[in-house]
RNA sequence: GGGCCUAUAGCUCAGUUGGUUAGAGCGCACGCCUGAUAAGCGUGAGGUCGAUAGUUCAAAUCUAUCUAGGCCCA
């Protein structure tokens, strides 16, 4: 007789292979036609809301892993939220406008040898976002991230746009936005000012020179005992022409500068260039007469060398030593670091020079000239009154026009600012820093010391695509005109017609009719900057949040890469005190980067970058999932082929454990043979109190966010805890056993609670998966398992001298499997079913089993269990190291294999009938069976 | 150059307020099983805790410096 045929092996449909490149396709295209995301809003409406923002990724190109880092978190978190029955809508939203869109675009309209104007290029430039907006939300559907696909935010929507330029009228409206002058790259030729991105270094000549800037006053000692009115301080620049605007001369406070003797003159320049410029000079002859650090010489007044003005020492770190003579020559309105020094000291943003590159009439000599060409003349107007101390050439990497390729120059501009200080923005936003929750901690610090010392926020980019700056200024006053009036009647119009309409239009037919100036005038010009884009990402608490019934103002969580600290943490947060005195969020949490597997950023020229998509093709978006999961993302995260290859094995290990408790489950019914929780097999209660434990712990992993907390111990306890141990152990009971008997009943029902409860657990991480193993229960009610909560409570109740039995149970079972090893080696034994093992056990041990000992058999999963006082000869001793006292003797079995649990037994066969070959157990099981 | 952060086995992570011989799982090696089978089980070998110096009876843990890396600035 095959005795195979009366085991109750398992039996299931559920595929050990996941294919999952095949199967998540499937399982999203169900999810859409279920339309789940929205059922399960509608199941929690009216629940506690969980306000989670989604900061808009930028429309261009297709997402890389960091996208997917950020969506995949995002997503755990929604499907978690709404696990524990919260409404926890999610409205995904877009960043559209900028300066990279239209960049790309005007490139490829310069291929085609096109040249748009303005409005062409915006319709270009909306289609352009709009494609790539669907782009990107395919590829996070694919991701599995749970969202309001339909109905997504754009800030390029007229609403959006509208909504735009209301919270602008805000800030204009209570005085905080001015018009400043502020330093830009200039393209002279084009007649426009450039982002860094339409800036390309290229190679270029130009003067280097040396000039004197005798002291006028202030210089008391600090040098030494030296003629203040022979002294002089030494710069260095490559770029004369900016000399007529120059109002500084920048020394870094740290560094040590000498006064030196050359030619009857004393020169100023830090003490360690000072070998190597007296030796570029040719000097012969040089003496040192003092010195000081720079700090000593912030009150040192000098003479400008050709024009009748004053130019103060002032003092800057950015002052280096690489090159010059450490005393910087500074004009405000023609360098970054200048222009910031300047503010500083209050000096005037000074720019003498026009659109084309002209010195303005106001310029002394020079007036009319254009900058490049005045060079030259400047040089030798030095050199001729006696200030050139050195001069040559230079050749340098320069900044260029990406368009006409141009030298470019560094020039001050009309531009928009809103103050850090006119109304206390800085110190509201320093203090609502304070309450909100940052995770990780460290993030407070990091955005308060950007915030403290952050300039006022220039909003104005001089470029296309864009909300435009909907500011008039009087013509006859000049004043900016401030009536909120005014504003919302543009935001009705932006509302109609989308931004568009203010580049088409003129102020005449913007205003409101009779619009009048405090000052009485009557005619108005209209700004034509757009705003930078970080404002408009930055509005979208109010643009998304406000007004929507199923969310709320403001949120309780952002969630956004460390670099956001500086980007939308930080606009959003000024926005918001500035227009509502309050941040928009309760809490941030920050990502790290995905870096390759060596730690190092992934880059193109690295050749290190790995793809979503890649991933996505190659193992399914589940693996991805795994992997945001199984990484603490805090810290910066590492991806490469080794990892993906371990998540893989991980992924099959936890599929094949469903597979398993689906297979052992395919004639259980969970209303009529459950057993009661009282009436459950002891490692059954053993085992449910472990998944309890489990249970505990994952949920408030993900409440705090920890999702590789999740990861760890999840797979940890399929690993250890079922597939090493109670599975295994499992297996004689529910494969020998009657169907119906109380033993596989008893071990089924655990079995279901397990795979019920993991199954939601997993949800939402491992979410097409659990949907997929959710899809196989016969009692399921065909909803998605997204639509559940997870098992509040688990019902076991066990005490403490039950754990530590069986904590010490299963330190007994592992000292055990060593035994056993040691006869497997010497081939003493195979299976351990071959063994019969005598255990000396140590008095602690047998107190606390107490007299329990019939099932350690099962336990061990041997033929025989004895407990003895003393080991025989014939035994294999094994002395524990872990566990003191403890003998453990291993033997090979003697008698009878039986054909149909594998147990030995030594048994009287007369009794035995037609069954000689299997044991009484067997015999009585079958009997069980068959009655 | 500045601000913030990171560094524990090949991989991913633990490691409480300093306190036994630094842990887990995977991977790897070796073996077992063939009734979870492109599965399952067992045992074992892997670590100068990035480096150096210091504080301490005692340092992965505290301090300083350095190295490598990340983000944001300049």
């Amino acid at each position: 007789m095959d005795y195979k045929e009366t085991l109750n092996l398992p039996e299931t449909d559920f595929p050990m292979k996941a294919n999952l490149v095949k199967r998540e396709p499937e399982i999203l295209a169900r999810w859409e036609k279920d339309n789940v995301y929205a059922s399960i809003r509608e199941k929690l409406k009216g629940k506690p809301k969980f306000v989670f923002h989604d900061g808009p990724p930028y429309a261009n190109g297709h997402i890389h892993m960091g996208h997917a880092l950020n969506k995949i978190l995002k997503d755990f978190i929604v499907r978690f939220m709404s696990m524990r029955g919260y409404d926890a809508t999610f409205i995904p939203g877009w960043d559209c406008h900028g300066l990279p869109i239209e960049h790309q675009v005007t490139k490829e309209q310069r291929e085609k040898k096109k040249i748009p104007s303005k409005s062409e290029i915006r319709k270009l430039c909306r289609e352009y976002a709009g494609r790539f907006v669907d782009i990107q939300a395919q590829e996070f559907k694919r991701l599995g991230v749970f969202a309001d696909w339909e109905n997504p935010y754009l800030t390029m929507s007229y609403s959006y746009e509208a909504a735009i330029v209301e919270e602008l009228g805000k800030f204009a409206v209570n005085g905080s936005v001015f018009n400043g002058l502020k330093p830009v790259h200039w393209c002279t030729s084009c007649r426009t000012a450039l982002a860094e991105a339409e800036v390309e270094y290229a190679d270029h000549q130009s003067p280097t020179i040396y000039v004197k800037f005798p002291v006028k006053s202030g210089l008391n000692g600090q040098l030494g005992n030296i003629d203040p009115t022979t002294v002089n301080f030494v710069i260095w620049t490559t770029t004369p022409w900016t000399l007529p605007a120059n109002l500084a001369v920048c020394l870094h406070p740290e560094f040590q500068y000498s006064a030196v003797e050359i030619g009857g003159e004393v020169y100023v320049v830090a003490e360690k260039l000072l070998s190597k410029l007296v030796s570029e000079w040719d000097i012969k002859k040089h003496k040192v007469l003092g010195g000081c650090l720079g700090k000593k010489l912030e009150e040192v007044i000098c003479r400008h060398p050709f024009v009748d003005r004053d130019s103060r020492i002032v003092l800057g770190d950015h002052v280096t030593l690489e090159q010059g003579t450490g005393c910087v020559h500074t004009a405000p309105g023609h360098g970054q670091e200048d222009y910031v020094v300047g503010q500083k000291y209050n000096l005037e943003t000074y720019n003498p020079v026009d659109d084309g590159g002209v010195f303005k009439s106001e310029v002394a000599e020079f007036g009319g000239l254009f900058v490049r060409k005045a060079n030259p003349l400047i040089v030798e107007k030095l050199r001729e009154d006696g200030y050139l101390i050195h001069d040559n050439k230079v050749n340098h990497s320069y900044p260029h026009c990406w368009r006409c390729h141009q030298p470019i120059i560094f020039r001050a501009t009309s531009q928009w600012f809103i103050s850090m200080d006119t109304n206390s923005l800085r110190d509201k936003a320093l203090n609502a820093i304070r309450e909100i929750k940052w995770i990780p901690s460290w993030g407070e610090d990091r955005i308060f010391s950007m915030v403290e010392n952050r300039p006022d926020w220039c909003i104005s980019r001089q470029r296309a695509w864009g909300v435009p700056i909907t500011l008039f200024n009087c013509v006859s006053c000049n004043e900016m005109l401030r009536s909120p009036e005014v504003f919302s009647h543009i935001v009705n119009l932006v509302k109609k017609h989308g931004a568009d309409f203010w580049f088409e239009k003129d102020s005449l037919e913007l205003l409101p009719e009779g619009t009048t100036c405090l000052c009485g005038g009557k005619e108005f010009s209209k700004t034509n900057d757009i705003l930078d884009v970080w404002f408009d990402s930055g509005v979208s608490h109010a643009a998304v949040l406000e007004g929507d019934p199923n969310l709320d103002w403001p949120a309780d969580l952002y969630l956004e890469g460390s670099d956001q600290h500086r980007g939308w943490f930080h606009s959003s947060l000024l926005e918001s005190i500035g227009t509502r005195a309050k941040a928009p969020y309760k809490a941030a949490l920050t990502h790290g980067y995905v870096v390759d597997g060596k730690g190092k950023k992934m880059s193109k020229s690295a050749g290190n970058v790995i793809a979503p998509q890649k991933i996505i093709d190659q193992y399914g978006a589940e693996i991805l999932r795994l992997w945001v999961a199984s990484e603490n993302y805090r810290e910066d995260i590492r991806v490469s082929q080794e990892i993906l290859k371990r998540l893989t094995e991980a992924y099959r290990k936890i599929r094949n454990t469903f597979r398993y408790l689906l297979g052992n489950l395919y004639d259980f019914d969970l209303v009529s043979d459950s057993v009661p929780a009282e009436n459950l097999l002891e490692i059954d209660k053993y085992i449910l109190y472990r998944f309890k434990l489990l249970n505990e712990k994952i949920i408030k992993a993900f409440e705090n966010y920890e999702f590789h907390i999740f990861y760890h111990s999840f797979y940890n306890f399929c690993v250890v805890d079922l597939s090493a141990f109670y599975l295994d152990i499992l297996k004689d009971r529910l494969y020998t056993y009657p169907k119906n008997s109380k033993e596989r009943r008893s071990g089924q029902t655990v079995l279901n609670e397990l795979l019920t409860g993991m199954t939601r657990l997993m949800a939402p991480v491992l979410s097409f998966t659990a949907e997929e193993v959710w899809s196989y229960f016969s009692h399921s009610d065909g909803k998605s398992v997204h639509m559940n909560s997870f098992t509040d409570s688990i019902d076991v109740s066990v005490d403490e001298g039950f754990i530590c039995r069986w904590d010490m149970l299963t330190d007994l079972k592992s000292e055990v499997s060593k035994a056993l090893e040691l006869c497997r080696r010497e081939k003493v034994i195979g299976h351990s079913l071959d063994a019969q093992v005598r255990l000396v056990l140590p008095s602690n041990v047998s107190s606390v089993l107490d007299g329990e000992y019939s099932d350690l058999k099962f336990l061990f999963i041997v033929s025989s269990v004895e407990l003895v006082n003393v080991l025989g000869d014939e035994d294999k001793v094994y002395s524990s190291e872990k566990m003191k006292d403890l003998e453990i003797g291993v033997s090979r079995m003697g008698g009878e294999k039986c054909e149909r649990c594998w147990n030995y037994f030594k048994e009287d066969s007369s009794d035995k009938g037609e069954h000689l070959t299997i044991c009484f157990r067997c015999i009585k099981n079958l009997e069980l069976t068959r009655a």
